[in-house]
DNA sequence: GAATGTTTATGAAGTA
DNA sequence: TACTTCATAAACATTC
């Protein structure tokens, strides 16, 4: 027998395509640094991508290039191409734009079943595949959006913390850097936004830290399917109610008020939201309206400097928030809007709605791959021509696709 | 002690 | 332009 680890149920592999699945709670564990079967495939160590060093906890598969890649879950034959140019989303533009449609549609005249059945989990591919071609790029969702994808993802719905950090990284490269800063965002984001409900443990799954669910009301917050920016932000209704009291409360009692060095208000307790959450309570107010309001001068000024920054084709001032390339998607995802599905009826429904995440994760369990496009027809050759290799159905309750790998170039065509 | 959870604070960026 | 949403940092508390 071979001396590759047990691979889990929910772990594919082919020659050409690997499927790294991940079913919570994830049991495989892809730091660098305890396994030196994720050395042996790289060919570098640490990797780097686009010259951007990831962290110990990058997965083997986006490693460069290694011509026989040994993983944990066994022996590829394979070559792992990264750093390739390929057009993405987060590339788009008008153009693109038309050109996807319009792929698209020859797309749909001339295929047949098999060739649909392809572009299924080619879709999927396809995606992947701009994902991990772009694993430095910062995706274009906040962490309500991440969060919210993890739970609602989840069969049971919930998610721990360490699951929802696990999601996150299995489907985002660019969060497998600088795990302490946005991990705090993250945490931050549960506790802060109504949305997200803390449910207790059972005392039959014990374990630390609680589970995270969607708020009843809040389980339609990205109705149009993009995750990109919530139309409205979610709001509890008793809360807000004991929010907009307190916050009258406080401004009657501006001058006697005084928070202690950190700034807390008397009320704050740091068991007071886990308490009340479980019953849909009420928290403490936070100030921030008011201290916003105060800083709407200056926000002003830096907001105009930064539309002039913009209108000369430089970034914002601060390269913490999304990059440029989200306000290119935004733009992109409003022209479609705007163009493509007045005319498009195959996009009418939100459900198909190119930009939506659940789209793209789903496509190749369930949807219909042709309502993936790529500007390249010689990518969607490449992703068909991979799909012929892709295992299915699986099992795992997430799961991405590895990109396809150099081999397809020479097959697909 | 590390992970998890809560809150305050600040500022960038989007929207009406 | 005012307001909202989001990202980030940090202090601190709680839980395992």
């Amino acid at each position: 027998m071979s001396s590759s680890p047990k691979i889990p149920n929910n772990v594919y592999q082919t020659n050409n395509i690997q499927q790294v699945g991940c079913c919570y709670p994830s049991s495989m564990n892809y730091s660098t640094s305890n396994s030196t079967n994720m050395q042996m495939m790289g060919s570098l160590s640490p990797v780097t991508m686009n010259g951007i060093p990831t962290s110990s906890s990058t997965y083997g598969q986006i490693s460069n290039a290694g011509t026989l890649s040994t993983t944990p879950y066994g022996t590829s034959s394979s070559i792992n191409v990264l750093n390739s140019l390929s057009p993405t989303r987060y590339q788009g533009n008008n153009q693109m734009l038309t050109e996807k449609v319009n792929n698209h549609q020859n797309i749909n005249n001339n295929s047949n079943n098999s060739t649909n059945n392809a572009a299924v989990v080619a879709a999927a591919a396809a995606n992947a595949y701009r994902r991990n071609f772009n694993a430095c790029a910062k995706p274009p969702y906040s962490y309500i959006s991440l969060i919210t994808m993890a739970i609602q993802l989840c069969p049971s719905k919930m998610c721990t913390l360490s699951e929802i950090y696990q999601f996150i990284m299995d489907s985002f490269p660019y969060y497998r850097q600088n795990q302490q800063r946005w991990q705090n965002s993250i945490r931050h984001s549960l506790s802060f936004n109504d949305c997200f409900v803390k449910v207790p443990r059972s005392p039959d799954r014990p374990g630390k830290g609680s589970y995270w669910t969607l708020h009843n009301e809040a389980t339609n917050m990205f109705e149009n399917g993009c995750y990109l920016r919530r139309q409205k932000r979610f709001k509890c209704p008793k809360r807000e109610a004991f929010r907009i009291h307190h916050r009258d409360s406080n401004n009657r009692n501006l001058d006697k008020s005084n928070t202690s060095s950190s700034g807390r208000s008397p009320l704050s307790s740091s068991s007071q939201k886990s308490s009340d959450d479980s019953q849909h309570g009420l928290i403490s107010p936070t100030n921030q309206n008011q201290q916003r309001s105060m800083s709407i001068t200056q926000n002003s000024f830096i907001h105009q400097q930064n539309t002039i920054h913009q209108r000369n084709g430089q970034s914002g001032a601060d390269s913490r928030n999304h990059p440029v390339a989200a306000t290119k998607l935004k733009q992109e995802q409003c022209d479609f809007n705007n163009h493509i599905m007045s005319f498009d009826p195959h996009f009418s429904n939100i459900n198909y709605h190119p930009f939506a995440i659940t789209t793209l994760m789903q496509a190749a369990a369930t949807g219909d791959g042709s309502k993936f496009y790529d500007n390249s027809a010689l990518n969607y050759n490449l992703y068909a021509a991979a799909s012929a290799n892709l295992p299915q159905p699986f099992s795992s309750d997430y799961y991405m696709y590895a990109p396809p790998t150099q081999t397809l170039a020479h097959g697909g065509m």
